[in-house]
DNA sequence: TGTACATCAGTGAACGCGCGTTCACTGATGTAC
DNA sequence: TGTACATCAGTGAACGCGCGTTCACTGATGTAC
């Protein structure tokens, strides 16, 4: 059996393949510590494994450039074990996309109800997004780099999510008090503005090791945030003729 | 030879098949018009063939995703005729990069030089850049999707290509009578806050065809531009205390 | 509790396919005289 | 201008490889009695 000689390679598949061991120990009768594990619970691990081989994978290579029979072999199993679990590669992705989406998710929730210090409520909300990408990188990259992908399956899917997300911030950002009286589009083009800045910090981020440079990322995320709150906070409040003429006629329709 | 049998396929991949074989077919004996061409005219319109083949396969699949042996039959070769060439697809790649960054600032230098209408400033980018996507949409893709790909190779060398831009936008910048004062890094941030947003905006737009949705995607890039530039005209101009409270302190240093 | 049978996660051989790359070649174009 | 030779873009057969998918199978786990 492929888990019993585990080829060198990055810790996280290696992990998953003595996960995959394990479970399987009772079952071979060695003298591993019994734990008790059901049919069922050794095939949630086996999926596991799976998604995790190639979550894993995907940090080197783009999702359309993945074989299948790679993905098995990071997880332990024959190529052909994988049709137990997903009906395709496609459909993997599909899972992937969803998880993915589930930890931005939580980020967002995290960053909404956590009730930030307002007078730091940029660099709060840039050190929650840093942290969060860098407890997942995996989930970020994923969906940074399949965003623009040749997968048109998974490009419809993470556009879908992205809007969805868009739209719940959108709906968030009516409460602030100085946004009250703003039109639902503006809103959105606002919480669009945002989440493709958010996007493109985690990018950003994930991409780079050295804490200096971390550092200096968020410098900049902080600094381009503010440029663009700054926008916000006077984008309907009159003031400032000289610059706003500039800027050319605010349409008067919305 | 090939070239003599395109199969049925899309009209730029048929194009280039049909100028090969003509370009060709003095060297048959044709009674085709003796268009006079030299060997290496021949052999740089096969080269331009191969090109273009590649960047039309581009618009459906991600590089990483295309074949050697694809790129050849598309441009109406054998595909060892392709080594006569580039040495492998990644110098291909590079190349298109190339291209495709020319485009992009000649853009930009166009934007530049023609003298805009100040009152509209904001429309008329908009205008060239979308106007300029839709001339060029291959190019733009490219960009787009190689960006956060997996070949490295490519993801290194449009991330340097956009460092370029970025910093040759922020001279310009720095020339506008309201930023004269801004310090290096403030005007880097705002530069590539605005080379961001002009990707996206050229993303969106050459996903549709439907010009109801350009015409709506072209609204909501104006917004959005000028809801950052109202951020910038505001940066340092001091006022409104009650918004730029909420947003923290300004840092003092920078 | 023991027994007989059903289920089903995982296997390994086999298939046909498209891939990148090598090689010796062909024959039109270019050049030296 | 004509001839002899060099150049070199493009060819097609051949190679070994990894791929996705099929198939009949195995044997431990689960279940009915």
């Amino acid at each position: 059996m492929d888990s019993r000689t585990p080829k060198p390679s990055s810790g996280r598949a290696a992990r998953i393949r003595e996960a995959r061991a394990r479970s399987n120990s009772r079952s071979r009768g060695t003298t591993d510590a019994a734990v008790a594990t059901s049919r069922d619970e050794r095939k949630e691990a086996t999926r596991r494994a799976i998604l995790d081989a190639a979550l894993d994978l995907l940090s080197e290579r783009s999702f359309s450039a993945l074989s299948l029979r790679e993905v098995a072999r990071g997880a332990g199993i024959a190529p052909t074990a994988f049709y137990r679990h997903f009906d395709s590669m496609d459909a993997l992705g599909l899972v992937l996309i969803d998880e993915s989406f589930r930890t931005l998710r939580d980020l967002l929730r995290s960053a909404r109800t956590g009730q930030l210090d307002p007078s730091r409520i940029i660099e709060s909300s840039i050190d929650i997004l840093i942290s969060g990408v860098r407890q997942e990188p995996e989930h970020w990259r994923f969906i940074a780099r399949e965003r623009h992908s040749g997968v048109a399956t998974l490009r419809h899917a993470i556009r879908s999510e992205i809007r969805i997300i868009t739209s719940e911030l959108a709906v968030d950002l009516a409460r602030i008090p100085g946004l009250t009286r703003w039109t639902h589009e503006d809103l959105n083009v606002l919480a669009s503005l945002m989440v493709n800045s958010m996007i493109s910090i985690a990018e950003a981020t994930e991409d780079s090791t050295d804490p200096a440079t971390v550092e200096q990322i968020r410098q900049t995320a902080v600094r381009q945030l503010r440029m663009m709150l700054v926008g916000v906070y006077n984008w309907r409040s009159g003031g400032q003729p000289s610059a706003t003429e500039q800027l050319g006629p605010r349409s008067a329709a919305n």
